[in-house]
DNA sequence: TATAATCCCATGATATCCCATAATATCCCA
DNA sequence: TGGGATATTATGGGATATCATGGGATTATA
């Protein structure tokens, strides 16, 4: 599980240390790293290759013309596997920089199946938006366990 | 997979490097390169072997008289079999050009099984479209597995 | 013989490898 | 439980390898 938060630097190079605890979360999977362009906000979003995978199974069954292909399509060309150097590092390309708008810091965000990464200022005004919704809406109802609303899946990490 | 986007310069004598990645996915399978001109939209579609055979198989359990195998068909039609120079290049054919409309950059998009090849800003407005798409409609769910043995389950970019 | 395709080599940009270091966290044993 | 020793982590920089690209020479082709 992904989880917490974490600030790295971006070296003048493009490189950029993954938290150690991610990367042993990676690690312990032996799954190799994707970082892709959220689709819905001005962030990146990391995965392992499960999730990869699942979404171009789901294009291979899903009626090619339809709009929801061309979404997932366009989320998987925005994909890119993340080789780590020796240090546990991996190279940003300019177009994800540009995309999540990064600077020199970036902010890991673990939301367990995944991570976003974020300029650290957005994220955190985007936090502070959340906890005041919280405070008017109230928590979301948590249906958990298996057999619930949402069926169970198998386990494992995705 | 193919994942990822590149762009990458088509030379005076017509010649396209084909991006490292994409030549490494076919290596690995000892695949050859084959172009073909997509059926519903302004690029070029390329792919390994191995889908070319799975296309032709399709054909075989289909009823030959269906507008699906004709269709099938002129996908086959179009195709060539890439062969790449020493430092991975291919050399579009003038129709290759012509049908996808190409400039001096061509931009190739991985899509997993297989990769498009585009006019960029062409891609790119396409891109933006699918974004746009999904932050209103919100994002495809992703159906899972084959068949039904696996529940539905929300996609995963939050 | 002219034209285009292929081979071969050169080159600049950039990613990757390898090593160093400072700060911090963890360990270990008195 | 304290506190020094050790390991881990994030970061930086130089050396090396890879990649995309360009062009001349050579071969195929029409």
């Amino acid at each position: 599980m992904f989880l917490s938060t974490f600030e790295n630097r971006i070296d003048k190079k493009g490189r950029l240390s993954v938290p150690a605890p991610f990367r042993a979360v990676l690690e312990r999977r032996r799954d190799p790293l994707f970082l892709f362009k959220s689709l819905t906000e001005p962030c990146l979003e990391g995965c392992g290759a499960e999730r990869i995978e699942q979404i171009v199974d789901a294009i291979d069954s899903m009626d090619s013309l339809s709009s929801e292909v061309a979404t997932l399509q366009t989320m998987l060309s925005s994909a890119q596997e993340m080789k780590l150097d020796a240090e546990g590092r991996i190279m940003l390309s300019a177009d994800f920089i540009e995309f999540a708008e990064l600077d020199d810091i970036a902010l890991y965000a673990g939301i367990g199946r995944s991570f976003q990464i974020w300029l650290p200022d957005r994220y955190r005004n985007r936090e502070s938006d959340a906890r005041a919704r919280a405070k008017t809406d109230g928590l979301p109802s948590l249906r958990l366990g298996r057999g619930a609303t949402r069926p169970a899946v198998e386990s494992g990490d995705r």
